[in-house]
DNA sequence: TGGCCGATGTCAGTTGCTGACATCACCATA
DNA sequence: TATGGTGATGTCAGCAACTGACATCGGCCA
């Protein structure tokens, strides 16, 4: 063989090491692509840009969610088949827990990450809007409940992440569930 | 003078006006500098990237959505507090829908620019957090809070800028309001 | 065996963005 | 009125992200 095999997950690997070692910024494409043994141009035919290279999970995250919401069962309300698809993806998680770390320390530590994280999570969001319309949720609903189940979930993984919490993933996404019911049934004066 | 005043006013004029024409790719920073009659130097002591031109309102509108959370009476709910926010929002965009649909195509149509719209949306969330928590809202409460109006905002933003509804803004976000109102109640199993 | 294919390398070029330093109208103050 | 400071701009050099075009060559299929 000319060239070692998985090009691509050793650029993964090297660049998470970079990154965690001396930050985003201050990590060279270059140098990426020489801790992988391969080209800078190699770089970019796998990986679009310097920030994709650490969200080359979120295709088989989308598939996991929009498969849960397709599977659950039709009696299930939009608000549940969401709660489950966000239930198996805490699972997915919770096996990684140091690994989700670390990144998200890289993610949150630059602009930039935090950008490309809230895009893909916007494309999860409007993934489960499209699972719940082939389920004949009407338009606002669906919407809504994907952004709802994304908005749980970012707040869960917050919770989550900050060491200083000892509950487990799928307990804090039920508890943000549960938070969000409750503040949107509260309401003093009548709405309209 | 030495200089024509209001250069940052003329190159947010400039990259609106090439933007919308050539489309965001297609535009040098060199172009919008020589069009607004400064030098591209000039153009990133003003703003520090080549979308930021774009969204030089949020702060406005952060100002705006925050002022209304902490001015709302004390007896009213979280939800009701920035459902109030979103209301005066809407009222600053309805004076202006043209330009605003015009600015969303553009930024609709590119996604390093629908990046950087979601982080303005995230630090608006998390500023009506902020807001929700100096009213005395605990946590999870908050963040999910700010989470739900941003996403009611997103859905209903979205809906407002498509040509064939003729609703109003206003009037678009209470009905999203209701509508995750009435999502997150509607469950058809026990939660849990 | 010959030829096609796919993954990589090589190289030149554009563009976004930054740091360092110069310029010069304007303003305050002596 | 002279003097010196300040702020907004210009000039220039340079790095790094990204792209297009073309070359290379091992492996596989006919």
């Amino acid at each position: 063989m000319r060239w070692e095999p998985g090009s691509r997950s050793r650029l993964q690997e090297a660049a998470l090491a970079l990154y965690g070692e001396r930050g985003f910024e201050n990590t060279t494409v270059a140098e990426i692509a020489e801790r992988a043994g391969v080209t800078e141009r190699t770089f970019f035919r796998h990986f679009t840009d310097k920030r994709e290279v650490l969200f080359w999970g979120a295709g088989a995250l989308q598939e996991l969610l929009v498969d849960a919401v397709a599977g659950a069962p039709d009696s299930a309300a939009p608000i549940d088949a969401v709660a489950a698809a966000l239930a198996a993806a805490a699972a997915l998680f919770e096996q990684r827990r140091e690994g989700s770390m670390l990144r998200q320390d890289i993610i949150t530590a630059n602009t930039e990450l935090r950008e490309r994280e809230l895009i893909k999570l916007a494309a999860l969001a409007s993934g489960l809007a499209d699972a719940l319309r082939r389920r004949g949720v009407e338009d606002p609903a669906a919407s809504l409940t994907g952004e709802a189940a994304i908005a749980v979930f970012k707040v869960a993984f917050e919770r989550w992440v900050d060491t200083t919490n000892r509950l487990t993933l799928t307990q804090l996404i039920r508890d943000s569930f549960d938070e969000l019911k409750a503040v949107t049934a509260a309401t003093s004066p009548p709405a309209h």
